[in-house]
DNA sequence: CGCGATATTGATTATTATCAAGGATCGTGG
DNA sequence: CCACGATCCTTGATAATAATCAATATCGCG
């Protein structure tokens, strides 16, 4: 039983899913230890791209899902007429490619916020090893799920709260985020720039800055430039609630 | 290789996926013919349900996804305030559940619009075949994908465009999903009221009103109550582009 | 036929976009 | 290491789209 891992361990081109710190955040999640190879097997080392470069773009054929190792990726779509829609940003240990899964090609664009490390799933591969692990094929089908869900609460977010609900609840998802890596929750540096932050959140840059100045003078938060601190996770978590206040 | 076949369509709570004429948009689809008792071996023969009856509801054991017969089907999450938010509507041959794959409960509430008749696939019996077969699989996970990048073009709708852009939007899109089924894409009843349209849309329902009169005065629509005629199909197509011209 | 739910229309308000300008920060090359 | 340009961020003033409030009209159903 051991001497198969053993085997596949030791090209210098896969990845050892056993030695990854993100491993209970990422796929290896729903693979018993004694099939983990099987993951290994298929997974390519990973490239490093740098602020700016491109994973993958939107149109090209569809061949692979990214696990964030290292760094932040933002994805988004671009219309005809060449507008732009940031739909998410991906953390170390979230996987990036599941909104092209049984595509022929990718629907969306993948960029490097900053200098990231990753690690890659061809499709193909994938996809046979989800038909033989049930566990796996189950957690593609959660994970792909989840990334419904959160669009659907996205959309809720921008047709039915402020610009301030929008922008409370995104240092909250990111404060959590971070958490579940074992960071701080309330000190951390934004991977986005603001004009990231207010396209995703449907809204002007000036009204993400004059939302942030504001949230400053509540001390509620601390900002300078990408540097944050939560100050006052509380009133954070009561300014999402506010509107519900209001309305009932 | 017939024997089987026959073996399973004789029983009278089994759907014969064989006869219905959504088998080109629904899960058959993906299934070759000599397969597709298999799928019919998990279908339970579907419920009807009336008007305003729900075919589940949020945080309740999700067991399964169903499939539109007849009808029209919308879903909603409701957040913790009670706020609610449409976040889709099913017509005949789709499959609504997709967001609660792999989950513990629903992620949402779907609600008959109409009378609507649906099949029933139990999501264990579901996965156990997707693993089986290689197609089903793909294909599951190609819906699963659409109705991402649905909810990602929905975001965008939301943040980027007007009233009557996303409204002309909607228009279009029930167009389309009925001429797929190869009804009148110009002549057709709007399975929703306006308040659902609103909701989905992210507006309030007077905006809705006033856009519906609008696009009358403008000779681009013909509405009374619920019946739709597209007069100008062009003139919307151009409403949804309209954007784009403006900024570019 | 009548009641409640749904839809339309009008007047006013408010949130946020847009326009405009200045200030900070970053990265690069001299 | 500093200077430069470029990008990014902040702040202010004004404008516009759609929400809200309010009233009436119509529809659908029992």
């Amino acid at each position: 039983m051991a001497q198969p891992i053993r085997l596949h361990q030791v090209s210098p081109l896969k990845a050892s899913c056993h030695q990854c710190s993100l491993s209970n955040l990422c796929l290896p999640l729903a693979v018993e230890d004694n099939e983990l190879y099987r993951l290994e097997d298929i997974v390519q080392q990973g490239r490093i791209f740098s602020r700016g470069e491109h994973i993958f773009d939107q149109s090209t054929p569809f061949r692979s899902c990214f696990a964030v190792k290292s760094g932040a990726i933002k994805t988004s779509i671009i219309s005809e007429n060449g507008e732009e829609q940031v739909t998410g940003f991906f953390m170390p240990g979230e996987l990036v490619g599941l909104d092209s899964m049984g595509s022929k090609n990718y629907a969306c664009t993948a960029k490097a916020l900053e200098r990231t490390s990753v690690c890659e799933f061809p499709v193909d591969r994938l996809e046979e090893l989800t038909a033989k692990l049930p566990d796996l094929q189950h957690h593609v089908y959660h994970l792909m799920s989840q990334e419904i869900q959160g669009s659907h609460q996205l959309a809720m977010l921008l047709s039915k709260n402020t610009a301030e609900e929008r922008i409370a609840a995104l240092l909250l998802s990111l404060s959590s985020r971070f958490h579940r890596r074992r960071m701080s929750g309330t000190n951390f540096s934004l991977p986005m720039a603001r004009n990231d932050i207010a396209n995703f959140l449907g809204l002007a840059v000036e009204t993400v800055s004059r939302v942030f100045t504001r949230f400053q003078n509540q001390g509620i938060i601390s900002a300078r430039g990408r540097e944050v601190e939560l100050l006052d996770v509380e009133a954070l978590q009561t300014v999402t609630r506010e509107f519900s206040r209001q309305n009932q």
